[in-house]
DNA sequence: GCTGTCCTTATTTTT
DNA sequence: TAAGGACAGC
């Protein structure tokens, strides 16, 4: 460990001694450089036990970054600090105190898809509309009450608020099930463990032992219940590190909230702040870009990135008539920069949506380019894949009622609706989980049909033996077993492309199984199904090589490319139109912004198109005030010439008839404007500006010109002389 | 129990 | 537009 490598802020941080810190860390400034070292001049100087150091990340990716670049600092240590993300360290908490809260050791955290299930049954119990109430809606409404660390006896909606009135009705309902099942949500695995240590002050005060000092990645999207999780554990904070950049928030709409960061100060009275301002990753002219972005926030603490490295080249805009040239033209970039042997890897496209993948995806395909997307279908998220660990969740936890109707007639095994409507009312008024209730009924005479009763046996014997093997043989051996014993391996046998593929990401489960056992030191059925639980697609690393990466902005956070490419950028999708009615908002796709501008190392290129289609029908954006607010000396304009702008009423017409013969296939400029996009003209009133795009003819030319410091203008182009 | 059809939904999704 | 899920009818 060779401190001496790190610049002096760098050092003031990792050398910082007992007293609240907040080290305010731009992007690519060396963050987690700088968490690594405290952690191991913790160690190495201070000798602290390493297993009293608790660092928190929010994704796995960067706790296993962490925990490497660690172990690599102390290999000597004798034992190695608790890592892990917020999410799995509550699971360990929670595990390991169940009881307090009325869980077992064995529960089961539920999805999305299994919320949405289980929601689905609230409002039928509760003769809700499921058009009124959405499944979604209601889940969110959930998560929000979850995020702000409210149970459903803290809720107190408002009087006149029928559907939040609604809402907690089926929350209530919601979180009774997910007790009875033994269930939690993500939501509640940060909320319960908040409670255990609010209420139990003898498990606080273990954890309080266990635990001396603590490091938090990532700070600006911690949520209110993280925030009182840490405050709790970490008092006054004298051992407490936090390491974010409010200015990389983006996460306000799942409960973010930017303000821990900003009041850090005031939280943790005596503490210092410590910005990393030096970047390490991108060209003077990329953070120029990005710090002149940024600086129109007002909600920010303020922090200007510079670099020793190179001034690098311009960033490029070009705008498209449409978002099918955008697409093949940043197709066409590419391919003619991998002729040149650069390497596909060091390109990414980042854009606002997914939907906005489509034509770029068809323009790479049509030109054999390697690309990925990420952030698709989460593989754990897969129908089949869903369904084999249900099966195993089953055996784990026998109360998990989702999981017993997920698969208790999959593959068909003749066990319908009646039977299972018999088996639900015997579980309600009996006060059983599904699976008891079938039991049950399997051993009398009065109830169910016996046809629908040996079926119904023959799935319950089938969970039964595994249960108890579940206990002693290996995991691979069990998933292996009940597949086969289920009979839903053969029920994939066949020609057709989707069972061959299920049956494919069958066998890449069972190998993810295996290498699970291989790897984990407690290779139980419950702990790899918890590791599934809390996966995600970008964990599995290794493989992002030889191809473009194709991703959201979001998804980007964190990563670098040496060649970014950013497309739409338009009003409407950057900043997305229904952000455009809340500052905090506006504020929040500036950011993202920033975020997808210092992903770049060496080439930025932005872009826009004039029309896009949006649900099935055309839609016209202007030029996102993003770029408006990039200094004008930064920016390469070089678009074909932008087609004239139809009159509002005709849109429509026009887009079909002369838009597309006049620029389909082509990107020759149309002559007869006098005006150029990029040109330099000057302006009574407004001064010297940039043309961004001209629209009609002789007298009728309209510009629309850049002005320093002013903005975005629409001109009459009689009234500008060129310069 | 399966199939076809209708209907819904479309911003972002660290766990 | 287009894809996926729910549900009705065979």
């Amino acid at each position: 460990m060779n401190i001496d490598k790190l610049n002096i802020e760098q050092k003031q941080a990792v050398l910082h001694g007992n007293a609240p810190l907040l080290v305010l860390a731009g992007a690519g400034s060396g963050k987690t450089t700088v968490i690594t070292y405290r952690i191991a001049q913790l160690i190495r100087e201070h000798n602290v036990w390493p297993n009293k150091i608790l660092a928190v990340t929010f994704t796995n990716k960067a706790a296993k970054e962490m925990k490497e670049r660690t172990l690599k600092l102390c290999k000597d240590a004798q034992s190695q600090p608790h890592i892990g993300t917020f999410h799995s360290i509550c699971v360990r908490i929670l595990r390991e105190f169940a009881q307090e809260v009325g869980l077992n050791k064995y529960f089961t955290i539920y999805d999305d898809s299994d919320r949405k299930q289980l929601i689905r049954q609230c409002l039928k119990e509760l003769n809700l509309d499921p058009q009124v109430f959405t499944p979604k809606a209601i889940a969110h409404k959930i998560d929000q009450w979850k995020n702000a660390g409210l149970e459903p006896k803290q809720v107190v909606p408002s009087a006149f608020d029928m559907v939040a009135q609604k809402a907690l009705n089926i929350y209530i309902l919601y979180q009774k099930r997910c007790l009875e099942a033994k269930a939690v949500d993500f939501g509640d695995l940060l909320l319960m463990t908040l409670k255990l240590l609010k209420q139990k002050p003898e498990v606080l005060e273990t954890l309080q032992r266990r635990w001396h000092y603590f490091l938090v990645d990532e700070y600006q999207d911690t949520n209110p219940v993280q925030y009182q999780w840490l405050r709790l554990l970490a008092g006054k904070g004298e051992t407490l590190t936090v390491v974010g950049d409010d200015d990389q928030s983006i996460y306000r709409w799942r409960g973010a909230d930017i303000a821990n960061i900003l009041r850090f100060e005031k939280d943790f009275p005596g503490a210092s702040t410590i910005r990393l301002e030096q970047n390490y990753r991108s060209t003077k002219r990329i953070l120029a870009a990005a710090n002149t972005l940024i600086a129109n926030n007002t909600s920010r603490k303020g922090k200007t990135l510079f670099s020793d490295g190179e001034l690098g080249s311009k960033i490029s805009f070009r705008l498209f008539p449409s978002e099918r040239d955008e697409g093949e033209a940043i197709g066409q970039t590419i391919a003619m920069n991998l002729m040149e042997n650069n390497a596909p890897q060091d390109y990414a496209i980042l854009y606002r949506t997914n939907a906005q993948s489509r034509p770029i995806e068809d323009a790479l395909r049509r030109r054999n380019i390697p690309y990925k997307i990420y952030g698709g279908i989460r593989f754990y998220d897969r129908k089949e894949v869903k369904d084999a660990l249900a099966y195993l969740k089953l055996l784990v936890n026998p109360n998990s009622d989702v999981d017993f109707l997920r698969v208790v007639n999959v593959p068909t095994r003749g066990i319908g609706k009646t039977t299972l409507e018999k088996v639900q009312l015997h579980a309600q008024s009996n006060d059983l989980c599904l699976l008891d209730a079938a039991r049950e009924l399997c051993q009398r005479n009065d109830i169910l049909a016996s046809r629908s009763k040996q079926q119904l046996l023959k799935f319950v014997v089938l969970v039964d033996n595994h249960t108890l093997r579940a206990q002693n043989e290996p995991v691979t051996t069990i998933l292996h077993d009940i597949l086969t014993v289920s009979g839903y391996l053969a029920s994939l046998e066949g020609q057709d492309i989707e069972k061959v593929e299920r049956l494919d990401n069958l066998s890449e489960l069972m190998a993810a199984c295996e290498e699970f056992e291989d790897l984990s030191d407690t290779p139980s059925v419950s702990q790899f199904l918890e590791e599934a639980a809390l996966a995600t697609e970008l964990d599995s690393d290794g493989e992002d090589i030889g191809h473009v990466s194709l991703m959201t902005l979001h998804t980007a956070k964190g990563l670098e490319f040496t060649t970014v490419y950013i497309p739409g950028l338009e009003e409407s999708l950057l900043p997305h139109s229904r952000s455009q009615n809340d500052i905090a908002e506006l504020e929040e796709e500036r950011r993202l912004c920033y975020v997808g501008f210092t992903r770049a190392k060496n080439r930025l290129n932005l872009s826009a198109a004039r029309s896009r289609s949006v649900f099935g029908e055309t839609r016209f954006s202007e030029i996102s005030r993003f770029i408006t607010e990039i200094p004008d000396e930064l920016l390469e304009l070089h678009s074909p010439q932008p087609p004239a702008r139809p009159p509002a009423a005709s849109q429509k017409q026009w887009q079909d008839a002369e838009f597309i013969d006049e620029y389909q296939g082509s990107s020759t400029p149309e002559t007869n404007s006098l005006y150029q996009s990029g040109q330099r003209i000057s302006h009574a009133t407004f001064g010297e500006g940039t043309v961004m795009t001209s629209q009609g003819k002789g007298r009728d030319e309209k510009l629309t010109v850049n002005f320093p410091n002013i903005g975005h203008k629409i001109i009459v182009a009689r009234f500008v002389e060129p310069i």
